[in-house]
DNA sequence: TATCAATTGCTAAGTTTTATCAATAAGAGA
DNA sequence: TCTCTTATTGATAAAACTTAGCAATTGATA
């Protein structure tokens, strides 16, 4: 995926009989200017734009990011937290995943593409044509251990704990960064 | 994790200092006995209940599928429908995860415990406890591509295109399926 | 069986997202 | 450059989904 310029957007937009606007572009802007890792809820994309006298309805933000999700430029996330987020779309080779602290909510990047393959192998085996996978990793995080959790967790996470004896490890493939 | 009884049920809440009632009861049974493959969002399980005359309030249900979900039970799905979707939870090694059309929404299941070591992987390298980890594939089915998708779709997932290439598939490692 | 606190159901309220629609402005063509 | 057509915006209302508050009920323990 190209770093979009104004005028690369303009072309993937007017392509499709959509225009740009100024507003689109600075929204593109906000995104393309984030620190690698960070995404964005529609209303944090709001605050942001208003502290920096740059306001954009609420409305448009909405519209705007699920058109620009739609046509590849961002990626919709769904992260547990009610909400929806939205970050750069970075397909393979910078295509990454998310480790997120179902306690804290705290999120973590991570790249894996074996991920991505397992991904395209079972949408090929049945036909279908791949867009995008996400991995969402639910974990406690070390200081909410500290903290007294999992102290109301699940007595009988087998998932875990499975896996764990029969020590996996060496099963494991990939170039996981 | 073994199939709950109602006394399994009442041991796994009495442990805890919560209590087993008729309304948690019958929504373990709903999804006990719920088909393979499928979930229910709260709204659905209301319904449900209603038409098999157990009615139980929405207020319950969602206090109840939450509740579950915390404790291992229930698992809650994010499938991109704009709500939660619960399902009973199935640890490995019958842990699986989704490919969802995005245009169609019709969801499937697969396994592949490979994702799950990989999940664990990621997570003890950064000392994090795994609670669970859920790969959700977007794709367009073969439905939906038959009837014009994606005519308004990205013209550049390189996504999909730029693994295509190098033909990733000698590389899987797994026991997928 | 009595006690105490967890739980329910009802209602209201909070959150997130979409719909409506008049006014505006981008893009294509003359 | 000007005009025309239609996509887009912004404001408001409404929809969809989820949680909070509280009196009444009921499960678990002794």
């Amino acid at each position: 995926m190209p770093p979009y310029t104004a005028n690369s957007l303009k072309a993937e937009l007017n392509a499709r009989g959509w225009r740009l606007t100024p507003q689109r572009e600075k929204i593109l802007h906000v995104f393309q200017n984030l620190p690698r890792g960070n995404h964005l809820s529609a209303e944090e994309l709001f605050v942001l734009l208003e502290e920096r006298g740059e306001s954009i309805s609420l409305s448009t933000i909405y519209r705007s990011v699920k058109l620009m999700s739609r046509m590849g430029i961002l990626r919709e996330l769904e992260l547990a937290e009610g909400h929806k987020h939205y970050e750069l779309n970075h397909p393979y080779p910078n295509h990454h995943h998310h480790m997120v602290c179902i306690q804290c909510n705290k999120t973590t990047e991570f790249k894996n593409d074996s991920i991505l393959k397992h991904s395209l192998k079972q949408s090929e085996k049945e036909g279908f044509q791949l867009i995008d996978c996400q991995l969402t990793v639910m974990t406690i995080c070390p200081e909410a251990i500290r903290m007294g959790w999992p102290s109301s967790l699940p007595s009988n996470w087998a998932c875990t704990r499975a896996i764990s004896e029969e020590d996996s490890h060496d099963t494991l493939d990939d170039e996981s960064e």
